[in-house]
DNA sequence: AGTCGACTCGAACACTGTGCGAGTGGCTTT
DNA sequence: AAAGCCACTCGCACAGTGTTCGAGTCGACT
């Protein structure tokens, strides 16, 4: 409790210093994101982590203050591989939809970030790396001030938002062990109860067509759709003010 | 492993039926709700829930199935609490606000369900109900098929990545005990030394003198603000259609 | 009176994160 | 060469976790 942030992570250096110690921070974070890629956050313990680097498991905590702070940690380094397009390089729309784009598959690459992103604010330095990106973009755009700020907040959250949803069903697909088609077929009787019940959504699941289709594509297409929009509604108010 | 959708909690009714059986789903859930708001979800154990129930741990395990299941019926319980206003009453744009609006406040009332929704799709009859009525207000906008569910899970993915940044700051302010004056306070030497790193970002801070204002005012005209280009986006593409 | 089924619960298992203090080995200083 | 220090590793122990199992209770029906 009351935790002061010159506490934190990020402003304390890795340690270690001289001859390879057979554990290093970098390390210990390749081993813990491999395994929570695997088998998510529930199959990530210290003790698992040890043997895997081949050490103790409270060795561990010589490099790393807290379970928590390692997540924190790998959580940052996933940022990491979002790329964010310079501007200039190609229209800003352009240069946005790079960015969102990356940031999605990066959140669904390694889908236990998604649950972490509400527990703690992101501050690590390729997050702060990745908003310096993200003002220029925008400036570049024509965005200033606090209006640059929310447009950035907006696409960000779209991107969380849309990974959230798609993260729920991809993770129901695999604990299942069945593929998309055997979920539906288990899920059907339910929503036909369900659909009974609301003759609203009963009517739009018959019209929609959505049975048939790729669920892989429909989600990608309704990902660009929703941007499309957001893109067109920050264009819209650019050229209005 | 291979859970059969058949064994779902949403397929089986809830166990009780005569005498009061001092124990009841109901019941259970409003206790976990109450331990999950007032300390997050590292606060719940099946055996603290009992005991505030006054009766043993393991008397749960009779109600409901798992600790993964009771969070998934707590998750349906607060999007009961959303209200979705039926079509006609006024114009689509602000039954659509008055929706996302209720969302975000119920997601940040109950911050902890923010960090599930990644990890099941939501499928219990709150979030059924949700659907249709959501269904029924884009209807009457003008939206069918495809594009309504595109519209819907862009509306949706908007609040949902909203409240997660939202969240994660109002943990990080209730972690360290202090106010937001003082966190700022915390944080200004670490931002500074990001910000000599990253000019761009640096520039921006300067100009848009974010310093002295009201945080959460500023979070809730950043949500209104983007929730308004996406509405003239979405707008704007039912004119074009 | 007897049986059944709904419901409760204590003991036990395997496992978790983490504090503590002891240990090790190489570098620097005397 | 001796002494000391310091980065680093790790075994033990503690308090707690979710969950299974089998025994137990108690009211309602036959």
């Amino acid at each position: 409790m009351t935790s002061k942030f010159a506490d934190s992570v990020w402003l304390r250096p890795p340690r270690t210093r001289n001859g390879q110690p057979t554990l290093s921070r970098e390390q210990i974070l390749r081993a813990a994101m491999e395994i929570l890629d695997a088998e998510g956050p529930a199959g990530l313990s210290m003790r698992r982590l040890g043997t895997k680097l081949g050490s103790g498991a409270t060795s561990l905590y010589w490099h790393v203050a807290n379970k928590d702070e390692l997540l924190e940690l790998a959580v940052d380094e996933v940022i990491g591989e979002i790329y964010v397009p310079e501007p200039g390089d190609t229209g800003w729309r352009v240069g946005v939809s790079v960015w969102a784009d990356g940031m999605r598959s990066a959140l669904l690459r390694h889908p236990w970030v998604i649950g972490l992103l509400g527990t703690h604010p992101t501050l690590g330095p390729n997050a702060m790396r990745m908003g310096d990106r993200i003002v220029q973009l925008l400036t570049g755009a024509g965005f200033t001030g606090m209006p640059l700020s929310h447009a950035s907040a907006l696409i960000n959250a779209h991107v969380i938002g849309a990974a959230t949803t798609e993260a729920a069903a991809q993770s129901a697909i695999k604990r299942s062990g069945l593929d998309l088609a055997g979920v539906a077929e288990q899920v059907k009787p339910y929503v036909e109860k369900m659909a009974a019940e609301h003759p609203a959504y009963d009517e739009w699941r018959r019209n929609a067509g959505v049975a048939g289709r790729d669920q892989q594509q429909l989600l990608d297409e309704g990902f660009a759709f929703g941007l499309e929009r957001l893109l067109d509604g920050l264009e819209l108010w650019l050229t209005k003010n």
